[in-house]
DNA sequence: GTGGTTATATATTGCTGATATATTGAAGAT
DNA sequence: ATCTTCAATATATCAGCAATATATAACCAC
């Protein structure tokens, strides 16, 4: 095991560009900042799955005190991505086959649907912003590194997610979205040579965002379908 | 506004019946209880929209320290009850149609999926559990009560919820299901003659069964969406 | 006096570090 | 093998300080 200083280089290395979004977004509070420093590491395995996270670490760790490291290994419990022992200790959680099963039978019905929702709820403004992502997309044909096809991945869900207008289902494929993602990083970190395949997304997110631009919900459900599913059978066969 | 005392004896009257699955799964923690209880408080609107939170009140009134009242009101936040505005206070979060229309809508979506799953999923000793339900459910024909309703409705939901087997999913339709109640609770609060409606429910929730212990998956999911629709359409007339 | 600005007081959550207690697992004693 | 003790850890709480949003009061130019 490596020391924290080299953890968190390499975690700046790794996760900035992916989760760009949410640290701008950041709220100010400590208890905010720790729990998505924390998130974020357990979702890129940073910290993998059975890593015993001690109170008095991380305090030392964050450079905070007692009540935000509370605070977020309480939220990440909710989130299930830590397992809080009675007096034993708070273990990041294992995933098991079953787990992957569930998590994208589950993301893969729920977000297809939303995926119809944003193609017949799409805006003109949003069309606009639809075509840039598209434009985007199309031109990124060289080597892409991991965190750029995440990054990507990431922008173009969450576009989908806030125009389908439905915010209570935005939080729920959000944490969906976070839970295949570790997932995802699981398997990347056993099968190295799962990664380059990822880059086939490209054409899935261009094809989905086009048929949501044509306000084409039954090819766009379809498409979204077909891509979730396709990273729940690449992960499946190194799992 | 009436005194702690009163309004402790009537969410004994409330709600005992309807969550008591939970009183009894309940952790022996006392963040644990605190939050079920403010929970219930707040989806039977014993605690209405709007109620401002006070940590010190909640204190004396719950007769714990300040570290359990804090937990359960930052869970509640991520569950979308309470907003906490730092420094200003925490206050029982709004409701309005928006909200009655994303949460209904997502709800009826997922959930008649999961009725499908259950119904593909179905084993011989969860048919037994329930052919008793249906039992039950066709027993019960005099006037029943508010409560009756909701707590038999609440059993046969997390019936189907388990059924299905993906404990995630199980998760998120819990919170949906939670969620939804609360908004009932407030359509029934300005609306009184609301209530008597709900008993048609019912019939809903033996066909529903019916269909799953058939392995019926097609009919299934459609009663499921018709039950949960209908909820909706009763609390739009009011709301 | 009126309207607007600034200073102050108050209320409330955010955060810290310390204390007390309970439970678990393991090391050591019998 | 069984029991005891101890270290580690989490829960629960407290007292207090920090930070800040809001309300109130004081002030001043006109």
């Amino acid at each position: 095991m490596f020391g924290y200083a080299e953890m968190d280089r390499e975690r700046n290395a790794l996760n900035m560009s992916v989760f760009e979004a949410e640290y701008e977004a950041a709220e100010s509070t400590l208890a905010e900042r720790t729990y998505i420093r924390l998130r974020d590491d357990i979702i890129t395995t940073l910290l993998p799955p059975g890593t015993l996270l001690r109170e008095a670490e991380l305090m030392k760790r964050m450079e905070v005190g007692r009540t935000p490291v509370r605070e977020a290994l309480q939220r990440l419990q909710y989130d299930g991505f830590v397992v809080v022992s009675a007096r034993r200790g708070t273990f990041v959680s294992k995933i098991d086959i079953n787990d992957l099963t569930a998590v994208y039978e589950a993301r893969a019905r729920i977000e297809s649907w939303a995926t119809r929702l944003a193609a017949e709820r799409l805006r003109e403004f949003e069309r606009q912003e639809a075509r840039q992502l598209i434009d985007e997309l199309k031109q990124t044909t060289g080597p892409m590194t991991l965190e750029d096809i995440l990054a990507l991945d990431r922008r173009v869900h969450r576009f989908i997610y806030k125009v389908a207008k439905n915010p209570f289902l935005f939080d729920t494929l959000d944490h969906y979205h976070n839970l295949s993602l570790r997932i995802l990083y699981v398997a990347m970190k056993r099968f190295p040579t799962l990664v380059p395949r990822l880059e086939d997304v490209l054409h899935d997110q261009v094809l989905m965002l086009e048929a949501v631009c044509r306000g084409d919900a039954d090819e766009a459900e379809r498409v979204a379908m077909a891509h979730v599913m396709s990273f729940e059978s690449e992960v499946r066969k190194v799992i």
